[in-house]
DNA sequence: GTCTATAGCCTGATAGAC
DNA sequence: GTCTATCAGGCTATAGAC
């Protein structure tokens, strides 16, 4: 996992992270070339390397940070009283939340966990999935205990779904577009949980 | 898009876009070399050239094969007599059904679809597109306006989620393993048409 | 902190022998 | 139809000047 940084002269480093994500969301990690990287940054390739080591550091440090602040959230939601269909609800709603605040870190994940995840160093984007679907499990559990969602609904399944579809949304997602995040989360919890069937 | 070609001596064609195909959809088109196609077919990467003109040439005639069939399967639900419901029941398994048989082709279209859209000569993955999300709208006004579903949905995202929740299950489903691709179809429609909220 | 220059490797594709 | 050998270009990363 990559090395969080001090604030003081750690603006270009977020400068040059920042433009790395837009380009490794857009094009891949593999298809974005460091030369890209430099170009969109105005400087040369060779420069880069006094910011970062590799341009797999890029992506970690990209990546690992990013995570970081979105399980702080899942884990605000499980320790909270609400009853299991408002930790539900809210679960989606900070999904959606993070796709719109972060959009590329959460393609990137999307798209590249499993290659990444090959390496050594990137070990921690299984260990975060794994405690994802343990989040998900759990506050479903709960809805079937707590008799809020249907007893004959096949747990694993309806957990895929939901993760399925809430991050892959991020493929057509765009902060500042007509839809808000809010809005598509609340038309994504009403289908998920009543159906589009006529009632 | 790329020429099919008759049946004669076109087994050894086959068996090695077979092998591409699996590679191209694990590891990515990018990623995949000429000599891993090489490798993984026991022949040298020259070889691979007497049969193909480029890489690219050899992703073309696979994903444009898979999209013939596939939106010829649409075409027959579209066309049949089946009622509103039927039919867009019937689309779900259809492609639960392609995801079932074609999972390399399904995949290669998921991963690298935005990537070689890029590029004129699969500009038809574009048309594709339309085409499906065509089908569906269709699917889907045709099931409000005869009443079987509810009246108060947006259309559009309802679209994007059916599509999106439907073959992004191709980066878990396996054939033949313990979950058959009915059983997903079965539990996917019924949280889709009748929600996961208890009645 | 950015530049130029380049090492060392991998890539898709070609040419000609068998 | 497959092999060997190779070209030309692109890649990540490094070294040293400024």
């Amino acid at each position: 996992m990559a090395a969080t940084q001090d604030e003081p002269t750690n603006s270009r480093r977020a400068e040059l992270l920042r433009i790395a994500a837009g380009l490794f969301a857009e094009k891949g990690f593999k298809n974005t070339t460091v030369r890209d990287i430099a170009d969109a940054s105005g400087i040369q390739s060779g420069s880069l390397y006094h910011h970062f080591d590799s341009k797999e550091s890029m992506v970690d440090e990209i990546l690992s940070s990013f995570q970081e602040e979105l399980f702080g959230s899942y884990d605000e939601i499980l320790t909270s009283t609400d009853d299991a269909r408002a930790k539900l609800e809210r679960a989606v709603r900070v999904s959606f939340e993070a796709i719109d605040r972060h959009r590329h870190e959460v393609a990137i994940f999307q798209n590249e966990a499993d290659y990444l995840g090959g390496f050594d160093r990137f070990a921690y984007l299984a260990e975060r999935n794994a405690q994802s679907r343990a989040v998900w499990i759990t506050l479903l559990d709960d809805g079937v205990r707590s008799g809020v969602l249907r007893s004959d609904l096949d747990i694993e399944l309806t957990y895929r779904f939901i993760r399925d579809t809430v991050w892959v949304a991020v493929r057509w997602y765009r902060p500042g577009g007509s839809l808000t995040h809010s809005h598509v989360a609340d038309q994504y919890l009403t289908i998920l949980l009543d159906g589009i069937a006529h009632a």
